[in-house]
RNA sequence: GGCCCAUUAGUCAAGCGGUUAAGACACCGCCCUUUCACGGCGGUAGCAGGGGUUCGAGUCCCCUAUGGGUCACCA
């Protein structure tokens, strides 16, 4: 294929960027990354009752925000411009009325409730609804008396009556449909803008795309397109048609069913990296056994023929597993400082160290917001049950945890430095002294100070974080516990 | 319903006529260990069903079933 390699992100702004769509994008990103090539965002826009406030400002955060920096675009323009569709309307009536020269379209003027009517009475029959052609062979003194008289009007793909219709895809391969299933579509709209249908065509060609890039809903109608690029003459791109993502139940993703955003997963706690990492994954393959990838290195290994035909189930599972991957190689600064969002809402006692906290939570973080849940034993003791103290592997009960809390809390009481390895010391060399396993000392002092079957860190850590007083304080409180027990 | 597409473990998936049918998540067990987690080791679990073609089929063909997509002046 001479020229360069040319795909684009081309969704509308619905306001939602769920992550069939991020997908694509990435894919269409990919594959221009791959051949070097240009990647670029255009926003389809020509349905203007489906406008939402604020939703290209949601495509441009979260391209960003995924790392898909795009190479031409509404916001960074182009030398194909504009790249948005509403502003290109004369540019598709110019093309229909090409079309309609060429035979290939034709003006109708069929009022919508007799399209609705004539609908209805083919649903009845039990026929698949389809337009009756009507307004096909009027002639071209009628016509344009019609428009003369300012009639509103559409335009409408002329299908050839008979024959079959072929195109090829890279990963579906040869698809063949008759030519008698498929409508004659409105390309150009009474409001004057055009269709997809016919949009997609020509921007695409215009703005010279190589590869187009989009889910497998467009399937069953690249035929009809086909038929467009044809007439025009003009040279049909590679067709690379994505398989769906669906929810565990089976169901395409929607907003509707409450799936998450790629916004709202991130606001979840997972991170971008993962998130583009986890939905390479669903739907392509290395070929490989690697799981985890950078951006720089799916633009180096992602291959067309690595995509796969069938529809793949968003597994949060896996991505869970997949965020703890990233969460863990992230710098404990960078940690510190994504933690520090979930700390400050959990977390009022202005004396915590929060980068010891970090060090500690950063390893048993999956999902960031997972944090407050696992912190909140800082601020406030919890109320537990002594049966906590109760452990049979680490050989405690009620009797040897009071043994062990009343022991340790001079001990402690008496430290003049408070760090781990003082701490640590004490209270290992304690144990010695007790001549009891240092796990009989160190869970009841844990338990005592987080009141929690599970925490972030064993007791000597725990210790440290909180501090002597508030060390001593639970201790004490623990032993009254175990005493009143 | 018509048309189109898909079907390897619970999930993501490798496989492109001859394999003990990879790997990952999840799950289970063991080890490490001051809890949990991390890490290490091991395990359970799969070619939707039926016909062909072939010396040989997860791989090719047909049928059935199931799932999905599409049939708009939405994309």
């Amino acid at each position: 294929m001479p020229g360069q390699v040319r795909t684009r992100f081309a969704p509308s702004p619905t306001g939602y960027m769920h992550i069939g769509n991020l997908r694509t994008a990435l894919y269409a990103y990919l594959i221009a990354k791959k051949y070097d090539g240009k990647f670029l965002l255009r926003i389809e826009d020509t349905d203007q009752e489906r406008y939402v406030e604020g939703a290209i400002d949601i495509i441009y955060k979260s391209l960003k925000l995924a790392g898909l920096k795009h190479d031409e675009g509404p916001d960074i323009g182009g030398p194909f411009g504009p790249y948005v569709q509403s502003q290109r309307k004369d540019i598709y009536m110019e093309y229909a009325k090409k079309l309609v020269d060429l035979g290939a379209a034709y003006y109708c003027f069929c009022s919508k409730e007799r399209l609705a009517e004539l609908k209805q009475g083919q649903e009845a029959s039990g026929d698949t609804p389809k337009y009756d052609r009507y307004c096909l062979d009027l002639s071209r003194h009628e016509v344009q008396k019609k428009l003369d008289e300012g009639h509103p009007f559409v335009i409408r793909q002329k299908i050839p009556d008979v024959g079959t219709i072929s195109f090829t895809d890279v990963v579906y391969g040869t698809i063949t449909v008759n030519s008698n299933e498929l409508d004659d579509q409105v390309l150009i709209k009474s409001d004057g803008l055009p269709t997809y249908n016919l949009a997609n065509v020509v921007d695409d060609h215009l703005m010279r795309i190589t590869h187009v890039v989009r889910g497998n809903e467009y399937l069953s109608s690249t035929p009809k397109y086909n038929l467009l690029y044809e007439a025009f003459g003009w040279e049909i791109p590679v067709y690379i048609h994505l398989p769906l993502i669906l929810r565990p139940t089976g169901q395409k993703l929607s907003k509707r069913a409450g799936d998450p955003s790629f916004e709202d997963l991130v606001s979840m706690g997972y991170l971008p990296e993962a998130i583009v990492n986890y939905i390479a994954l669903l739907g392509w393959s290395p070929g490989t056994t690697q799981e985890i990838f950078s951006l720089e290195e799916l633009e180096e290994q992602f291959t067309i023929e690595g995509i796969s035909k069938s529809p793949a189930i968003f597994d949060i599972k896996k991505l869970i597993w997949l965020n703890g991957e990233y969460i863990r190689i992230l710098p404990l600064e960078d940690f510190n400082r994504l933690a520090m969002l979930y700390y400050k809402g959990a977390i009022k006692n202005e004396n915590i160290d929060f980068m010891k906290l970090s060090k500690v939570l950063q390893l048993r973080t999956e999902v960031l917001s997972s944090i407050p849940e696992n912190v909140d034993f800082i601020d406030n003791l919890p109320e537990y049950e002594t049966s906590l103290y109760v452990h049979k592997k680490m050989k405690t009960d009620e009797n040897v945890s009071l043994a062990s809390l009343k022991t340790a809390l001079p001990v402690l009481e008496e430290l003049q430095t408070w760090d781990e390895t003082v701490i640590h010391d004490a209270l290992i060399s304690l144990a010695g002294e007790m001549g009891i396993k240092n796990s009989q000392l160190l869970w009841p002092v844990r338990v005592a100070l987080t009141g929690k079957e599970v925490s972030p860190g064993g007791a000597i850590e725990m210790a440290s974080i909180l501090g002597k007083s508030e060390t001593i304080r639970r201790i004490k409180i623990g032993i009254e516990k175990l005493t009143r027990y």
